[in-house]
DNA sequence: CCAAAAGTGTTCCGTCTACACCCATGG
DNA sequence: CCATGGGTGTAGACGGAACACTTTTGG
């Protein structure tokens, strides 16, 4: 290695995770206690360092395939925090990435061997360091983008109802919709397929199944809801 | 200082910053010859490694003042740039941050002592390493934001004349506007004040000018054109 | 007196919003 | 048979887009 810089300080370089899962029809977010001093025990994100041979990109998928066990998953990038004594240890920057993830797609069993939870969003507890400003970032970055980009499926498995699909929007933007001008926006969207498929587990009639055709939002992709 | 993240490696970690400029109704950016190896002479963004002592916000700004002499300038992070190759000669973590100045507030001497210059966007040359793809994605969020946030007055004078701020508009969208809704729009929003004072250097008829008040834009800080 | 930029309203059309009832089924 | 969630249309309000001429004055 050279050392055409020699003469600057280096830095611990970190990512930090913000998964956003939609259940019971709430946005959730996953946490955990921290297992490392500084802070071991405090709430945090799950985060990594990035190693020397890998983008801070792959780096936070592959803390993310740590944390889950999936890949290709969406991840964004969110924002650089780089205040001096933000880690109370050493110099540390980290750059938050905020996912989305499909809950049903996510293996119990992870959950607990992290020591990791999903906690509602407004039901968040103090974090460690900046966390929470993190949280808020990825939060309105999540609310801004999702009405001009198709982040919402991310969320959902391959097949949901529009009742699913509202609820989603209702949670990230906190707001309620009306279901008929909704679902009329929706059908004017090609890339949103009805399928022959009907949903029998949460009502009696059935509800048609739905499902986003990628292939086809990739051929013209334009994204408008309201 | 402790060691907590021994084990782990270390990055530099440095900013760039995207300088747009509205000048002669175009936009353009700030670049120079970069004048360090690795690429010396290769055309660049002006940029700067982050000391111990500063957060990576101070480090942008301070490198900024370096450059421009100016302080209290709006700059916005852009994005994070960490391919493990991106620097030919070490590992580099790159914060890009979008400025946005008044060209008249600059001091010409500082450019030539830089040995930077305006350039128009559209007239870019190939930039060292990854800097094209920052400029990208600092006019993709400049386009993005310009019309729901009060950014355009940071690239003109305090005092500025309507087709002066239509112009910014177009620069930035890149498309032409019409005067009349424009104008409609633009008095429907009280925190963009006429003054008394005309401007008689562009028109035989004089324009009035206008001033942003900041002051109670913060009030009610919201903002839409269009 | 004319070139050059400033300033000014109205109409039309499409989009968003508000709003209430019937349907199908499992238990 | 009834409780539960699924599914559907219309009318009125609002906001954005298109569009052309008059004014002022320095040279």
């Amino acid at each position: 290695m050279t050392t055409y810089y020699g003469d600057h300080n280096k830095a611990f370089v970190a990512v930090d995770c913000i998964v956003f899962g939609f259940d019971n029809n709430k946005l959730k977010l996953l946490m955990g206690r921290r297992k490392m001093d500084p802070g071991r025990g405090e709430w945090s994100l799950y985060g990594g360092f990035v190693n020397p041979d890998e983008s801070v990109d792959e780096a936070a998928h592959r803390v993310l395939f740590e944390l889950t066990g999936l890949k290709h998953i969406y991840m964004k990038q969110v924002a650089t925090f780089g205040a001096v004594d933000r880690d109370p240890g050493e110099r540390v920057i980290s750059i938050a990435y905020c996912a989305l993830i499909n809950v049903k797609d996510y293996d119990n069993k992870l959950l607990k061997e992290h020591g990791v939870e999903w906690v509602e969003l407004g039901k968040m507890p103090k974090l460690y360091s900046d966390h929470n400003e993190m949280v808020k970032k990825a939060v309105t970055m999540l609310r801004r983008r999702i009405s001009s980009e198709p982040l919402s499926f991310n969320l959902l498995p391959d097949l949901f109802t529009l009742t699913q699909l509202q609820l989603v929007y209702e949670a990230v933007l906190g707001e309620e919709i009306d279901k008929r001008n909704f679902r009329k926006r929706i059908k004017q969207i090609d890339f949103i397929e009805k399928t022959e498929l009907i949903d029998k587990v949460t009502s009696k009639r059935g509800a048609a199944l739905y499902r986003f055709n990628k292939r086809m939002y990739m051929e013209e992709p334009s994204f408008k809801l309201k």
